[in-house]
DNA sequence: AGCGATAATCTCGCCGAGCGAGATGTTACG
DNA sequence: CGTAACATCTCGCTCGGCGAGATTATCGCT
């Protein structure tokens, strides 16, 4: 799992820096499937969950149309997602006073717990490594993180 | 409703590392569902092929079983997903000639190119991003994506 | 105001990924 | 040899997600 140069002509040893990158997103992906199951949901649920508590850290408004466009599920399948989390109790469907056609999802509380559980320990762990990085390593790891993120956003439609 | 440090001790600025983290797997994900759709294949069958290309530059020998326990899947599962590989293209079966019970899984090229085709951008990327990076700098962000992959591996069996 | 066009969400019927249980073929050990 | 352990596959099922269309609410136009 590390590793690995006999195939890839000379990319240097940054492509150790890709891997391991790339090992730190299945890992996230499978400790969000063990929450997803231990807590009796789907991992579209949780990223569901994960979507809603950024729309309401970031202060929008989340719909039900909204929250399939950022799931990339169609509109039956996101009712059946808010009707899991519904059921769950961990948000609420509530009709938007202005524009009754939409549907505003509120997170609950409980939602909100769970939610740190979560992170809580991830966020604390990487927090506390980050204590031992000075302020250029941080700034590093920062321009690095922001960079591979307009890549991937910026190969989405180049091909 | 920005800011929640009402649980979490005090995290300082460096949680919006772990936000920018989280928008890259997330973003990850995105990009890889995309190419499985692209390719008339399923999530899982994409982290199938990575898993197989990984066990192939690192010399370990996949079995069906071996593939089943990395991906988080039934044995029941495991052999749809390779049926689903298999009537692509993108691998054939082996049997074993030492323990003819096993089933050993061949990455064909076909499926190398396709992987290639995937990562090669997003790779690149990265490569001539590191290259602005100095040497400090890049033992930075191995560190921080080291001591992630730590946290989340640790968080794993901690119940 | 009245009315069709448009928008947001939900209902219905279906497909297919993944699970549990058990069948089948293979090897190891007495 | 016979039997236990093993690796994989088959069968039947559940349920997440999709397409199509129904339902309810808003907007633009005259």
């Amino acid at each position: 799992m590390s590793e690995g140069r006999e195939r890839g002509s000379e990319e240097g040893p940054e492509r150790e820096i890709f891997h391991l990158l790339r090992a730190v997103t299945v890992e996230y992906g499978l400790r969000q499937a063990e929450f997803a199951s231990d807590n009796g949901m789907h991992a579209t649920d949780v990223r569901a969950l994960i979507c809603l508590l950024d729309a309401e850290r970031a202060g929008v408004e989340a719909t039900a149309g909204w929250l399939g466009g950022q799931l990339g599920v169609n509109s039956a399948g996101t009712t059946a997602v808010i009707d899991r989390l519904e059921r769950l109790g961990h948000i609420a469907r509530v009709r938007d006073g202005r524009d009754r056609r939409r549907v505003l999802l509120r997170v609950e509380d409980r939602a909100k717990e769970l939610g740190w559980a979560y992170f809580g320990p991830l966020i604390g762990g990487t927090d506390a490594m980050l204590k031992g990085f000075d302020d250029s390593e941080v700034a590093a790891v920062r321009r690095f993180l922001s960079g591979v993120l307009g890549i991937m956003a910026g190969s989405k439609d180049n091909t």
